[in-house]
DNA sequence: TCATTAATAAAACGTACGTTCAATTAATTC
DNA sequence: GAATTAATTGAACGTACGTTTTATTAATGA
């Protein structure tokens, strides 16, 4: 029993952090031992509670973070201007370009929900609700502007929320589909859902895609 | 150690299956031990397997059925004849009627693919593939037609079943939205969204809504 | 009524979990 | 260099899991 030499905590927290994303996303994390995320960062089981207090802080702290970036990353993506059209195309751009990057963290900000404490769960709500706002908005704007044709804002911000979220669930990025391609899609068909006055393109149509569940 | 008088082995099957969806939909498979199943149905653990195997042999019958459902139901509800919109109209809303209806087996059936072998899981995802398929068809004959305008039939696919889909997480019914209110907006919206020609409704546009997670 | 089958309880098996504690070494600071 | 702090290991704690086995009763069918 030692400290192993070359041992630098915070190389070993950022491992443990790593592969805590890639097993809890890949297997779920009620399914993930602290044994099997140890072994993984070649540390023993004893060594992730120096660096997070139960496997529940684990859990919160990589669902708040990612939360949290989600929020900063639009407010550093949010136009200073301009009108509701163009708020709502930076805001689909940012939310695929962001979750696309963050396959794995994504799917747990999405499934681990019932793993969280009450208490947790509900500053997890909270900081979604702050982001679902943001699209509120918009669609609101848009909506009073008359640039979009809404039935129910609260409504159609859910549903463009799950839509372009739902991209990660079956999007890899191969020869056929590129990030930008899918991402102007996902726009297109946004635009299109709101009701949004633009020209409207010819597009070419392209056969089935390979795609994953 | 004894038979409980009026036990009844259907009945007990039947309270099994009721009691490991919503145990399941709500902690999640993992989470959710067979004590605790057992102590919900009013057995001991032992006792449930009598009726499934293993614990995954349970959560493999839930979400196949639970498939199998949804695919019966479709062929059901799909119309012998009618052009692309019709078709698609009859798939929205037999889609968002289905798992609206069953909430709680929806959750379970996209959030515990993760627990599945992976034979079980690949026979989840060929029904899912199926399913998939029908959409599939139904946008390549309106793209064909013209009467979709549609940059691309997989990931169009892909998005609106995600969306609609997607109804289960946030929506519940209330005083403000009913399940044919919502039923026709979705529907709408996907019309909108796939280019369809349609004459457009003018819609009063209700402010936001009161949102679950 | 009797034999068979079904449905259950109780006990236990074999294994595993999240976590704590004590000790040992390495790294850092003065 | 010595003292302090950090980072680890190894062992163990307290509890729990999915599952099997055996025995007992109830229900069903002939």
């Amino acid at each position: 029993m030692a400290r192993t030499a070359g041992s630098d905590g915070e190389r070993t927290e950022a491992a443990i952090r790593e592969a805590a994303v890639d097993l809890i996303a890949r297997h779920g994390y009620e399914a993930v031992t602290m044994r099997q995320l140890a072994a993984r960062v070649g540390v023993q089981p004893a060594a992730l509670y120096r660096y997070f207090q139960t496997k529940e802080d684990l859990l919160f702290i990589l669902m708040r973070e990612h939360m949290e970036a989600l929020l900063d990353a639009w407010n550093n993506a949010r136009p200073s201007s301009g009108d509701a059209d163009e708020r709502l195309a930076a805001f689909v751009e940012n939310h695929i370009a962001f979750h696309i990057e963050r396959r794995a963290q994504t799917h747990i900000s999405n499934m681990e929900l019932r793993s969280l404490s009450p208490e947790r769960l509900t500053a997890i709500l909270r900081l979604r609700t702050s982001y679902e706002k943001e699209l509120r908005a918009i669609l609101r704007e848009g909506a009073e502007s008359g640039a979009f044709d809404l039935d129910d804002i609260g409504l159609t911000a859910m549903a463009i929320i799950q839509m372009i979220t739902g991209v990660i669930v079956w999007f890899r990025p191969d020869e056929r589909l590129s990030v930008e391609g899918v991402t102007r899609t996902y726009l297109s068909m946004t635009m299109r859902l709101v009701g949004a006055s633009t020209n409207r393109e010819t597009h070419h149509v392209h056969a089935g895609t390979r795609l994953r569940a």
